[in-house]
Formats: C-alpha cells, structure tokens, sequence
RNA sequence: GUGAGCAUAGCUCAGUCGGUUAGAGCAUCUGGUUGUGGCCCAGAAGGUCGUGGGUUCGAUCCCCAUUGCUCACCCCA
C-alpha cells in the first residue's frame, strides 16, 4: 500500500469542517485590522530561503526540502512565508503603491524535520507581515491580532512571551560582554554551546542543557545592554499591550531562530499541546528588506503553526460545530420512478437547498436509515399510492410529521423545509 | 541526525505463560410490515496478527533484521 510520505498527513472530509471554522476566523481577524490576503509560490529560487533567513539558522541549514528541477535550477519548497512575502513585496514595488503594506496569508510550509507531536513535514501556517513603518503599535498589533485569532478559538491555556533584540549596534557589544562573561566557564558548556559562542552566541539562552542553564542564570541580559531608542520601542510595545489587556510576560531569555530580527520578538505558547507548543511567533525585522535587495524598509510580522493550534483546540475542546445536515433525502419507493426522484432532487438543489438520495438501489428502509445517518432535516417519499394520486410525501425527520403534496408543487414544500 | 515505545478487523483495543476454528465494542450490511429512520433484537461480512528471516514438531506470541507509526531530543509554527 503507497501511503502518505512522513510527515505529511491527509485532510479527510470528517476534518474539513474545523479546518473551515479555524481559516474564518483568521480572514475575519486579519480583515477588520485591515490586512490583505496576499498568495506566493509554494516553492521559490533556494538562494531567497539562504539570504533571508539566514546560512547560519537550522531551518536553512538541514531543514529546508531544496532540489534541481529539470533546467538545473536550485529550488526549494518554502519553510516559511516572510521571504516570499518580502521577495513580492520588493518584485511589485508594494512599497511605491502605499508607504504601509499590511499583509496576510495562510497555507502549507515545509521543513525536513522528524515529525512529532504538532510537528510535520508539510504543516500550515497563517501569519501577517506589515512592511513600511517602524511604529511600536504595529508590534503589539502583531501580538494582538494573533491572540486575538486564539481567544476567538476558545483558547484558554496561553502564554504571551516577549523580548528586545535592539539594533545591531548594541546588539553586537552585548554579544561581546557576554562572550567575556562566558570564557571563564567556556570549558563546562555542552559541545553544542561551545560552537554556538561564535556562530549564535544569544541562543546559549534557550540551552535545556542543566549545566548550561546554571552557567546563563547568572549571564548579563541583553535587555540590560539596549541603546536609548530600543529601550523606548520596547516601552511602547509594551505600553499598547497592557492597554489592549492582553497578558504578556517579558522573556529576557526568548531568542528567536531566525537571524532577521531586530527589535520586539514574541512568542506565544499553549500549554495545552506537547512539547512543541509555540503556537506562534514573530518579530521586527528592519533590515531583511534591504538584505533581500529591497529598499530600507522596515517590517514586522508573525506566523503562527495551524496544525498546532488545532489540536490545543482539540486538547482543550474549546469549540464545538454544528453537525453537518442536508436539508432533503428523497426516498424512492417504487422502482421505476427513479429518474423522477432525481430530476426532483435536482430541482430542489437548484433552488438552494443541500439534497442526497440513493444510487445503490437499495431498500426503502435502508434509504431511511441513510436519510437519518446523513442528519437530513427532512425525507420525501416517492411511490405507492399517493404517487399513483399525484402526491409526494414529505417527513419531518425530527417530528416524525408527515405531510401530503401535489408532487409538483415545488414552492409549497420549498417554503415547508425552509421556515 | 539521536533515543525510547508501539505495530492484531475500517476505528479503539483484548488475547494466546508457543498448540488446532484469533475475540469484543463501535462502524458497515441484511432481516425483524408488501411502504418509513433513530432505540431495541437476530444475523452477516470483515484479519495471511506490519514485512522478511531464525529457533521449534508447531510462531500472532520467543529471537534477529527491516519498514512504518508515536513520543521525546535538536530545532521550530
């Protein structure tokens, strides 16, 4: 039997309904904050995923789905959306059209990891860029539109973690002072920290590592180490947050993977789910635009993990649905009136309403059961000796009422089955 | 890439201290009125016990390998 590739998983008909409900959520969030659906390739030129996200990150490293199509070219399916998003950005000008561009999407990714508990190889994300401004409110819009999205689900078990990565000035002194503060203890570092010292020292803060977090506790933090400006961009981050009442806590520690962010980054996690429970996250990035071959612009944005946000939902059964129904079945007692029984159901679905009947030639009893199996509101009967007097029978399934029609007044039981 | 656990019917799982016809619940199908669902009752269908090899008189059960799945690490949404 050929089954789906690892990590990659079907979406069967039983799961559409909550996958629907989810992605209207996410268009009536993003919408009234004014955010446009904007679509990219799903893969893209492998050097847009190097520059942008970084050589040095993992995703870039040993996660990314990269080959040679047929002309040689090196491609690669994307592992997340901001490159391509900021790639159109610069390619239509978006920046010429209007000076801020606030973008949304949603759809698969792709990353070569083994799977886990909300974690697959193709996996879903939604998420918002908004590019050409440098306003702190655009950053706690970011949290709150994302919040927001989760509250609507019923999500309960949240936690909203944020922090300052500065600019690169500062950044690189307090990279320099750490790194002076860690060489007395260099020796006792996990293999792993040690190499990161030089390629991404601030990650050391997210070593699970006993030793390595003892040796951190005492580390200086970078927050300590900001210039004016971002002191100030993270005071007004913080200040638009407590006034829209969203709880948040400022993570000193919380580093973020990718090498494009300078400023707020946030994260906001469940503890509904497994271990990987970020169910989003995002931050400033001011200068990918301009690394990708783009004008000096700044941008922020996040992406948040649907799959993983789904099964929170799930764990914490924070919605319900309402079970799927059809609004008709047409149950044919007599053969040979078939053809009349689906010219109806024709008639019916062509004035709106939601009709099934049977192809499998079966017994009216087991058309009866289908009828009940499939939620129909209502059956109609066909055959027997009202049909031989020119009527129809029409059931109410839930009351068990039955009720006689000439079988071609259409109207009269249109206007039954919708009040 | 590393580690651990699991693999029996469509689904969720029993079970065999190695022995002949491998079970249950749910789901499916048929019947219980010649033309009426849900509940109930009766019955049916459905499995080469993941795959390959080994041990044995005999393996679904023990051993080895392999594949897949799951969870965790790494990292991330």
């Amino acid at each position: 039997m050929i089954k789906a590739v690892t990590g990659t998983r079907d979406t069967l008909p039983s799961d559409i309904p909550k996958w629907n409900y989810l992605q209207s959520i996410v268009e009536s969030v993003f919408s009234r904050f004014n955010y446009k659906e904007i679509r990219t390739p799903i893969f893209e030129d492998t050097s847009l995923f190097a520059r942008g996200i970084g050589e040095a990150t993992d995703i870039v490293g040993k996660e990314m789905y990269t080959f040679l199509d047929r002309s040689g070219e090196s491609i690669t399916l994307r592992p997340e959306m901001t490159a391509g998003a900021v790639r159109a950005f610069i390619e239509h000008s978006l920046d010429k059209k209007q000076n801020l561009n606030k973008l949304y999407y949603m759809g698969p990714m792709f990353r070569q990891e083994r799977p886990q508990a909300g974690r697959f190889r193709q996996f879903h994300q939604f998420g918002a860029e908004a590019l050409g401004s440098n306003d702190p409110l655009l950053d706690a819009e970011m949290i709150i539109m994302a919040y927001d999205i989760f509250a609507q689900l019923g999500l309960k078990n949240l936690l909203v973690k944020i922090n300052s990565l500065g600019v690169p000035a500062s950044r690189e002194n307090y990279k320099n002072i750490l790194k002076k503060h860690l060489e007395p203890f260099f020796e006792k570092l996990s293999s792993e920290s040690k190499k990161r010292v030089d390629t991404n020292i601030l990650r050391l803060f997210d070593s699970k590592e006993e030793n390595d977090r003892n040796i951190m506790e005492n580390a200086p933090l970078l927050l300590e180490y900001l210039d004016e400006d971002s002191l100030q961009h993270f005071e007004k981050v913080k200040q638009a947050l407590l006034a829209s009442r969203i709880p948040f806590e400022v993570d000193a520690r919380l580093v973020r993977g990718l090498d494009y962010y300078t400023h707020t980054t946030f994260e906001i996690v469940s503890g509904s789910v497994g271990s990987q429970s970020a169910l989003c996250g995002g931050g400033r990035y001011n200068l990918l635009v301009k690394e990708l071959g783009g004008p000096d612009i700044p941008g922020i944005g996040f992406a948040a993990g649907m799959e993983r946000i789904l099964l929170a939902c799930e764990n914490e059964k924070s919605f319900t649905l309402d079970e799927e129904k059809l609004d008709l079945y047409l149950v044919t007692i007599e053969k040979g009136l078939e053809n009349f029984s689906y010219n109806t159901a024709l008639n019916f679905r062509r004035n709106g309403l939601t009709v099934d009947l049977d192809y499998l030639n079966r017994s009216v009893k087991a058309q009866m059961r289908e009828a009940n199996r499939t939620n129909s509101r209502f059956v109609l009967l066909i055959g027997g000796d009202e049909f031989a007097r020119g009527e129809i029978v029409l059931k109410n399934m839930s009351t068990g009422a039955q009720k006689n029609f000439g079988k071609d007044e259409y109207d009269k039981i249109l206007s039954e089955i919708k009040e």
